[in-house]
DNA sequence: GTTTCGTATTGACGTACATCTATGTATCAG
DNA sequence: CTGATACATAGATGTACGTCAATACGAAAC
């Protein structure tokens, strides 16, 4: 997904029937935090005291191999879920708080 | 998922890392929400005025055959998402927000 | 009982994707 | 320049799953 509709992503799911687009955008983002692997690297940097963490800090944790981990951080960065800064031959990578908020949002339970 | 976990399920994202276990467990309840056909059911159930939508009234609007929606339908149910109730040949769906809510808050955000 | 209708299940097929090994790319040290 | 280190990319493989046609199940009508 494109970061820059992040502004616009996603439509609530119960308030209103979702069309067909509308719906593939938003299961497209779900998709995205649907593999442990991803739901663990989110935790481990959202958990970091100083709100970044550095990739090599990731790989023995979640014990797969480091092209594993390197593919998880590009689709959580692509989704705009993480945001990626290259320092020297390292890369840091820090939470975009906005993103997963609109994405809780999507969930915005309507009351009958 | 068991739905008497419901109460239970799921740590949160972003305040603690996540352990495998979690992890697993909170991918497999997004895995039920990431795909386009099951939240235009969410939705469509959702946004009903009476709360509850007989199964034979999703599966024109969502344009899959019959069996595709009962599909999906079971495993929303089987994930919690939605309650089926069987009244003589059909059956009604409707949301269980608390269950919705439950996933809503696993994406709480928590501030640096 | 028989038929009809709504729904669920089964089995098959194709695609998507998580993971690995191997390799490429970029940066720093000496 | 050379080697080492950190990360990304490419290609291959196995599994998961969305979809359908066909069938089974169950309830109501006659």
């Amino acid at each position: 997904m494109d970061v820059r509709t992040i502004t616009r992503c996603c439509e609530p799911v119960l308030t209103a029937p979702l069309n067909g687009a509308d719906a593939e955008e938003l299961a497209s983002a779900f998709k995205v935090l649907a593999d442990p692997a991803r739901l663990r690297l989110m935790s481990l940097v959202a958990s970091s005291p100083s709100g970044e963490v550095c990739a090599c800090e990731l790989v023995v944790p979640l014990g797969r191999s480091q092209p594993t981990i390197s593919h998880h951080l590009t689709v959580l960065v692509d989704a705009g879920l993480l945001a990626r800064e290259r320092r020297g031959k390292w890369a840091w990578y820090s939470v975009v708080p906005e993103r997963v908020a609109l994405l809780r949002d999507a969930l915005a339970v309507s009351v009958h």
